[in-house]
DNA sequence: TTGAAAGCGCTAACAC
DNA sequence: GTGTTAGCGCTTTCAA
């Protein structure tokens, strides 16, 4: 049971030679029914396993794929890598994970660590990609996918959803219910392209239905709860009290929620709250949350499935994939007509 | 910025031996500064990184470490990766990810997975350990850490919480609160040692205040979400309602306050709800969660401590480790007094 | 202080 | 079909 049985071992004591066990191990090339049998019951014997660094060594496959996330307790991040898990072993590939904490020169030296450690593609999910690190890994030449709000814009495989049209339809869906004063609360620090789609979705829906843009309800937190939290608090401190809360996150928008019943208001009936990307908690949590939907499982499995075909040199018919995404009505938003 | 950049490309560009280039690399004898700095040098302009493989295959450290989890999308396991993960990176360990589901045979496989690629340790989380898996892993020779319910009674390296008296503590929390129709739901399906320990804990805390024990009161479910609510729900159905509600798990915890709120009761009005755990969940939800506190991140981080001490042949005082718990006071829990 | 050479465990020509 | 052999990129004696 001890890890040191070799290749030669195994050949020594079925009585053939190394490339013989070889080649029963790989079955790549044809072996008599009756040494194959001998070799493997040597196998069975001595509980073989061959060691991947020697055979990675000579055939330059690591079997093994990166997976940097900007965060581990995240939800978004947790259910996206469950698809990211489960099609990785499927191809039979291991996971070597690298935490960023969202961190700029964290995410650079994972993606080296990563690198150095001969991963044969990667899988990044960001918040915010960097056009250097995109370029870095690019010229590595390591097979990547990016499930990312930003990554869009650069020419790069990614896998998303639609945000824009996501947010237009879920601000029309509150227009619908007979909002007007409709709070819109971004989840990422920097105006990147990621908002400005949002941005423009939520601005489209509105103009659509002739509710004039009032960029006092527009706000740009965080994911994160408290960040929601604080940014509908700030919203209520400077008393403005909308109708709805549209936050682009689900975390974001409990701690909306939970701000809104903390000054005193009720939700739905004074304030009605919709989420982004229905979230394990988003069922969960009471009200439960009304919210966009977005299939985080498939988009991990897609993404690996990606650079799994990538590192294949399969031929991908498109370099960005967009998942489809839907409204989940529940109940945090109150029907006013 | 290629690849393929070798340690004898770096050797023939400096105009020394491959090792030479090897000591500057690991500094393990003395070489000349002149000729160190060329070399040096020359790694810098080439980008040269050496190959863990080859490097792995003659010092037999992968400086690979396998983590085993029973389930991705769990806050509990969650946040006891981040912990691994910080302590894993300060250590200059690679985590090897294993997804099984809580899968018997997943499991494994996963064991013997990492075991191929020759990680140098083990964590294992893991809601119930196997007996016949542990033996498996001591035979390989494999240093392992358990963070797991139910492994307390095996002679292996475990970090935990004390189970019993957090449970006895909780319990008597709730007595003190005016509670006595106490309703306990465990969050595993088999009988475990945990379990006994929980259960025990609670009966003390009851028989203590001369409160009859009812076993009707006392349900074993799961850990999730679900489980939490069907559980609550099955005890509500059969007209039993009890004054309060300890459930062993947050996320359950949440479940059955729901499945209170459903059926028409109020929390903590009615029914008062004390989980366990204290995931990042508790503080989200409202009413916000009393529940008892266990140091996960730390639970992780000592866990990934004490493998590396046992890779490194340190000699570590306790096997047991035992970290501190304590109560806290949110919302879910009324005084009746 | 430096270099030559052996070898880690394996695969993949190349012979037979 | 099967064995022999040359590496994969690196560390580590052993000489010089």
């Amino acid at each position: 049971m001890r890890n040191n049985i070799t290749i030669k071992d195994v050949a020594k004591q079925a009585g053939v030679s190394i490339s013989t066990v070889s080649r029963v191990i790989n079955d790549s090339k044809p072996v008599t029914d009756e040494v194959k049998q001998r070799v493997l019951d040597v196998i069975k014997e001595t509980g073989y396993i061959p060691n991947p660094l020697a055979r990675s060594l000579v055939t330059k496959k690591s079997k093994l794929i990166g997976v940097v996330v900007p965060e581990l307790s995240d939800s978004f991040v947790n259910e996206i890598l469950n698809g990211i898990e489960e099609i990785a072993k499927m191809y039979d590939y291991d996971i070597l994970l690298a935490n960023t904490y969202s961190n700029r020169e964290q995410e650079l030296k994972s993606i080296n660590l990563l690198r150095a450690k001969q991963v044969e593609g990667i899988v990044m999910i960001s918040w915010k990609v960097e056009e250097e690190h995109i370029n870095y890994i690019q010229n590595c030449g390591i097979p990547a996918t990016y499930i990312s709000k930003t990554a869009r814009n650069y020419d790069i495989h990614t896998v998303s959803t639609s945000n824009k049209e996501a947010t237009y339809d879920m601000t029309k869906y509150l227009v619908g219910k007979g909002h007007e004063k409709i709070a819109f609360i971004m989840t990422s620090e920097d105006d990147t392209v990621l908002e400005m789609e949002r941005l423009s979705g939520y601005e489209d829906a509105l103009s659509e239905n002739n509710i004039k843009l009032d960029k006092t309800l527009i706000k740009n937190g965080g994911t994160t709860y408290e960040k929601g939290y604080e940014s509908m608090k700030e919203l209520l401190d400077d008393n403005i009290i909308p109708d709805a809360a549209f936050v682009t996150g689900d975390e974001a928008a409990i701690g909306a929620i939970n701000a809104i019943c903390d000054a005193g208001y009720k939700v739905p009936e004074d304030i009605s709250v919709a989420g982004f990307n229905d979230v394990k908690i988003a069922k969960m949590y009471r009200p439960k949350l009304t919210t966009v939907y977005q299939p985080l499982y498939d988009m991990g499995a897609v993404a690996m499935r990606m650079v799994i075909k990538m590192i294949n040199k399969e031929i991908l018919e498109e370099k960005k994939i967009e998942l489809p995404y839907r409204i989940v009505e529940r109940e945090s938003v109150i029907d006013r007509i």
